[in-house]
RNA sequence: GGGCUCGUAGUGAAGUUGGCCUAUCACGCCUCCCUGUCACGGAGGAGAUCGCCGGUUCGAAUCCGGUCGGGCCCGCCA
């Protein structure tokens, strides 16, 4: 007994076939019960007559979500009797024999993607109740056709894709590890890659030239909204005898416009992908990955201000801050307390509060209009290009701070006012990031991305520099719609290089080698220059369906606190089991 | 670690300025009726110690304190 799949019964009309599937719903009308099948390609709908006394006994006692196998003739229903909504609605089914595969208890969630959504708890707790959902059916479906994009390219290219080790070593650099004790080792512990960096780079030492993989990365850290606890997907790609950063991003960008375009069904804003300066981009955005679909951009109003004497931006410019402003369309028509909680916002991110000007009437309406001059508030007006119906937000504090703040604000004023096109995607390359930054807290010289990046000008430009701050890394992200879905740079495959960018945060050379040995070693013997970046996988896919919660297009997510409701893991273990492990439970404070 | 927020039948919601709440509605569930439905229809029924613990009060789903769990955010995280 061959099965016919849902989608293809149509084509057998005339025919006896055979369907199975779980029961969708079921119309029980006395004398003539209904049943629509629900296989992983449709519906379709059974109809069991009186004549085919077991199959009707049998349909009697179906319940919905029951798996059945039925078999019957194909019949093209009469044209008042066609429904136009469902693919297989010109026919039914009229069955001669029902097969009762399973029974089903009634459902703690829903399967139909329409009415009433159970709570996510309760979804990831019956998650493979979830994944009935038509519209989960396609995201796995969809998700699968993405990798077959991204393989078929990166195979096009003559990139080999090669997996690396799960059961990696701990890097003291970056997110906290998960940790896996080492049983042949007592008191020593794998740890499962955060991303496969330090593989890919002795890939390179061992001539591949060109890899790729689509490889899983483990990182121990809180989730977000668009962040996944524990374990996520990479894009992960790096390219030997590459020494600028451009023949990277050229050479991946087309992959994710095909991406945006064929697979995403989306527009791109733009066909030239902006390549944008880290500082640009903080100075502009007031973020390093800014929603491009809309403008409001900051600006700098430092110097038309410098010789104000309203005692808030005075004192902020006579300690070095700046005073900059965002002007948002439309803003006059804000309320007291839509104002507030954008001020709740700003204070979130560290401004002290948020001075704003209102433009109603020809007039600037503002508490601080009385501490401007007329000249002052002209030319705020004229800088920013506000006009009637719009208002200005100020920030004023350290330039970082304000960035920050107004870079915040920007998308919450964007959210407020429908300003993000969920048909458009804009991408953007953020490029030259600092190779090193200050440390808010200590104040001291720290890595700004990745250690293992070319500082550009290498060893003798990191020499030369007065200012460490100075010193730019060929690093670059790229960004979707205010998300950062990709990170690269050209790789620092010089030995003495890496001793010198370790050496000017006071490392020397054995912790280096200690730290990283494998790699300083390998770099020793011929490593070629070589360059890469890795894509988030769950992050675009989410931009790129439209879903604006990452867990949302995950078969198996673990909720955030980092347990899986369905599996019920973490969980605790036998002691036999810690006693080949060597390990001892205490907890500690 | 911190901030905000949510927790009411199987599911989704209403009620939350204390009292006609003996907690409302929809879906689902159970029983019965129904031969053209496709959100089938009709009649009836069951199902909730309002997350948990404690307090205030004559009286608590409602107020207070604590606690547990979820979500969003900050920290953290390329």
């Amino acid at each position: 007994m061959t099965r016919t799949l849902v989608r293809d019964v149509t084509m057998q009309t005339g025919s006896t076939v055979t369907v199975s599937g779980w029961v969708n719903s079921r119309r029980d009308h006395g004398g003539l019960i209904f049943i629509d099948l629900r296989d992983h390609t449709g519906l379709v709908q059974l109809v069991i007559n009186p004549e085919a006394a077991a199959a009707f006994a049998l349909a009697e006692g179906v319940r919905d979500e029951y798996v059945l196998s039925a078999e019957g003739i194909v019949k093209e229903r009469d044209e008042s009797l066609k429904n136009p909504h469902i693919a297989t609605g010109g026919i039914e089914i009229v069955a001669e024999t029902l097969t009762l595969l399973n029974k089903s208890e009634p459902l703690p969630v829903s399967v139909q993607d329409d009415g009433q959504q159970s709570g996510e708890e309760l979804r990831l707790k019956y998650r493979y109740l979830d994944l009935r959902r038509p519209k989960m059916q396609e995201r796995l479906r969809q998700r699968a056709r993405m990798y077959r994009v991204m393989r078929d390219y990166m195979d096009g290219l003559d990139f080999t894709e090669i997996t690396t080790p799960i059961l990696a070593n701990s890097s003291p650099e970056g997110a906290r590890d998960f940790l896996v004790p080492a049983r042949l080792h007592p008191g020593k512990f794998y740890a499962l890659p955060q991303a496969p960096q330090q593989f890919k780079q002795l890939l390179m030492v061992g001539g591949v030239a060109r890899y790729y993989q689509l490889a899983a990365a483990f990182r121990d850290e809180d989730s977000r909204a668009d962040r996944l606890y524990g374990e996520f997907y990479q894009l992960d790609m790096e390219m030997a005898f590459v020494e600028d950063g451009e023949t990277i991003r050229s050479l991946m960008e087309p992959l994710i416009k095909s991406l945006v375009t064929d697979f995403g069904g989306k527009k791109l804003l733009s066909d030239v992908v902006p390549r944008i300066p880290y500082q640009e981009a903080m100075d502009r955005f007031g973020s390093d990955k800014p929603d491009l679909r809309f403008g409001m951009e900051l600006t700098d109003l430092s110097d038309t201000l410098r010789s104000t004497e309203f005692g808030v931006f005075k004192n902020t410019l006579e300690n070095g801050g700046v005073v900059k402003a965002i002007r948002v369309e439309g803003g006059a028509g804000l309320s007291r307390s839509q104002i507030d909680n954008f001020t709740d916002i700003a204070k979130s991110e560290g401004a002290g509060g948020l001075a704003y000007i209102k433009y109603e009437n020809g007039e600037p309406v503002s508490p601080i209009a009385k501490f401007l001059t007329a000249d002052e508030l002209a030319a705020i007006q004229e800088r920013t290009g506000a006009t009637d119906g719009d208002a200005v937000f100020f920030g004023t504090d350290a330039r970082v701070t304000v960035n920050k703040v107004l870079g915040r604000l920007r998308d919450a004023f964007a959210d407020h006012f429908g300003l993000k096109d969920p048909s458009v995607i804009a991408l953007a390359w953020i490029v030259d990031f600092p190779f090193y930054e200050l440390d808010e807290k200590s104040g001291k010289l720290d890595f700004g991305h990745n250690p293992f990046s070319m500082p550009r000008g290498g060893a003798a430009a990191v020499e030369a520099a007065e200012d460490k701050l100075t010193i730019v890394a060929d690093q670059y992200d790229m960004v979707m719609n205010g998300y950062e879905i990709c990170s690269g740079g050209v790789r620092n495959h010089n030995p003495e290089t890496l001793y010198k960018v370790f050496g000017v945060l006071g490392y020397d050379e054995a912790y280096v080698e200690a730290k990283f040995g494998a790699m300083i070693n390998a770099f020793k013997f011929g490593a070629p220059p070589h360059a890469g970046c890795a894509f988030g996988i769950d992050r675009m896919f989410m931009e790129l369906v439209g879903e604006d919660n990452i867990r949302e297009v995950v078969a198996f997510p673990k909720n955030g606190s980092g347990v899986d409701a369905m599996m019920q893991s973490p969980s605790i273990v036998d002691d036999s089991q810690l006693r080949d492990l060597s390990l001892v439970i205490k907890t500690v404070e």
